[in-house]
DNA sequence: ACAAAATTGTTGCAAAAACAACAGAAAAAT
DNA sequence: ATTTTTCTGTTGTTTTTGCAACAATTTTGT
C-alpha cells in the first residue's frame, strides 16, 4: 500500500554493489542528462538538487520540474517525439543512481536485494511521481500570476505550515511558474500590500 | 521493453471475469469519479472519452487531462492534500474498468490471467502516463497562446501529419490550454492570416 | 577582504490576454 | 421539421503580463 512505502529504505539497498547500477557524481552546473540518447535510463537522485530545464526560443528559462533527494527522472519518462530540448541540470553537487530500465524485471546474476526491492517498489515510486506531476499541471493551468503564487504557497503550506522558505530563489520561482520575473515580483508586492503575505526574498509567511 | 507493450492485449484479459475487477458504464455528462474518497481506485477507460476537469473560482473550466480509450486515471494518481476539486466527467458513453490498487500485487483466488498481465505490465502502463504528463507540462509552461497552440499542433502532427481534426471543440481546446476562448480564437485568426495554418472549426492544416 | 557577478525590487511602457457582448452557424433536443 | 441550446468568430475595452532599464543588495569567486 502506498503509504507504507519508504523510498529511503529502498535506496539503501543499492549499496549491495549491484552490477547493473551505476552511481555517478555531478558538480554544480553540470548536465546530468539530456533527452537525446539512452532511452532506457532511469535515475534516482541520491543527494543534491537538480532541475529539468528548457530554454524557449526567446531565451526564457523554463523549470519544468525540480528534483531533490529521491526524486526520479530519466529518458524513459520523456517523449522523444518532440522538438523540445530538455536537460537535467545539477543545481548543486549531485549523486545519481543510474539504472537501465530494460533490466527492471530481470534479476541480476546475484539476484541482489536491490533488484528485489526495486521490482517490488517500482509501481509505488512512479505512482507518486504521477501524483506530483498532476499537482504541477494543476498549478501551471492557473491563468494568473497571483493564482499560481497562491497555489504554490498552498502546496508548501500543506507541508510546512504558514511560514516557510521557498526551495527556489525568486528568479527561479518565476521560471518554475512560467511567468516574467518582474511581473511576479510586482504581484508579490501587491500581495504584501494587501496583507495576504509577508515576504522577504525566500522567506514567506501566509497571513490567511 | 517499452515499445513492446500493448495495452490492447492487456485489457482483453479483463474478460476472464476476475472477481476483483468492476466494469461500470457511464452516460455522457455523468461524473465517473471525484477525488474525495476511494483513494485506492485505479481505472482504465475501455471505451469513450472523459475529461479530468476543474472549475476555478472564476467559473473558468480547466481541462487538466483528456482520457480516451485505454487511458488510465484514478484516485491513486491524485494528491488529496489540495483544495482543488477535480472530477472525471464522461464526454460520451464510457465503459470503465475499475480496480482497487491495494490488490495490485495480490493474485486473486483463481490467479487469473488478468492479474498476471496487470502485474507484469503495470510499470509500463504508468511510465507511458508519465511521458504524457511531462509533455503536458511542457505545453502548459509555454507563455503565450500562440506558443501553446503551435506546441499542441506539433504534438498532433507527430501523430497525424499536417492535416488533422482536433480531438476538442475550439471551446474545449481553450480550456485544455488554459487560455480565454476569445483570445485563442483571435490568435487562430492571426495564424490563419499569416498563412501558418488553415483552420475551420476542428479541422486544422499546418502550412509549415 | 575585495572585486565581480548575480539577484532583487521597482517602475514606465508596450504587448498580450482576459472580459464582455453580439450575431451567425451548427448541433442537439423535442 | 422546428425550436432551443451550444458553439464559433469577431471586436472594443480593460486588465494583466512581458519587456527593459536601473539602483541597491546579496552572493560568489579569488
Amino acid at each position: 500500500m502506498k503509504d507504507d512505502f519508504n523510498i529511503v529504505e529502498f535506496t539503501k539497498e543499492f549499496s549491495t554493489n549491484c552490477s547493473k547500477v551505476q552511481i555517478k557524481n555531478f558538480e554544480k552546473g553540470e548536465t546530468i542528462t539530456t533527452f537525446l540518447v539512452n532511452r532506457n535510463q532511469f535515475c534516482i537522485l541520491l543527494s543534491g538538487t537538480a532541475d529539468l530545464v528548457k530554454y524557449d526560443y526567446n531565451g526564457n528559462k523554463i523549470i519544468a520540474e525540480r528534483f531533490s533527494q529521491y526524486s526520479i527522472f530519466g529518458e524513459i519518462f520523456y517523449n522523444i517525439n518532440t522538438n523540445n530540448e530538455f536537460i537535467v541540470e545539477a543545481k548543486e553537487k549531485c549523486q545519481v543512481l543510474i539504472y537501465s530500465y530494460d533490466d527492471i524485471n530481470e534479476k541480476c546474476k546475484s539476484n541482489c536485494k536491490f533488484h528485489q526491492t526495486l521490482v517490488k517498489c517500482f509501481p509505488d515510486i512512479i505512482i507518486s511521481k504521477i501524483t506530483d506531476l498532476t499537482s504541477r499541471i494543476e498549478l501551471l493551468s492557473r491563468r494568473t500570476t497571483r493564482d499560481k503564487l497562491l497555489g504554490y504557497f498552498d502546496l508548501l503550506s500543506k507541508q510546512y505550515g504558514k511560514s516557510f522558505t521557498l526551495p527556489f530563489s525568486v528568479t527561479e520561482l518565476s521560471n518554475y511558474l512560467s511567468v516574467d520575473r518582474s511581473s511576479m515580483s510586482r504581484e508579490l508586492a501587491v500581495l504584501k500590500n494587501e496583507k495576504f503575505i509577508e515576504q522577504d526574498r525566500r522567506k514567506i509567511k501566509l497571513l490567511y
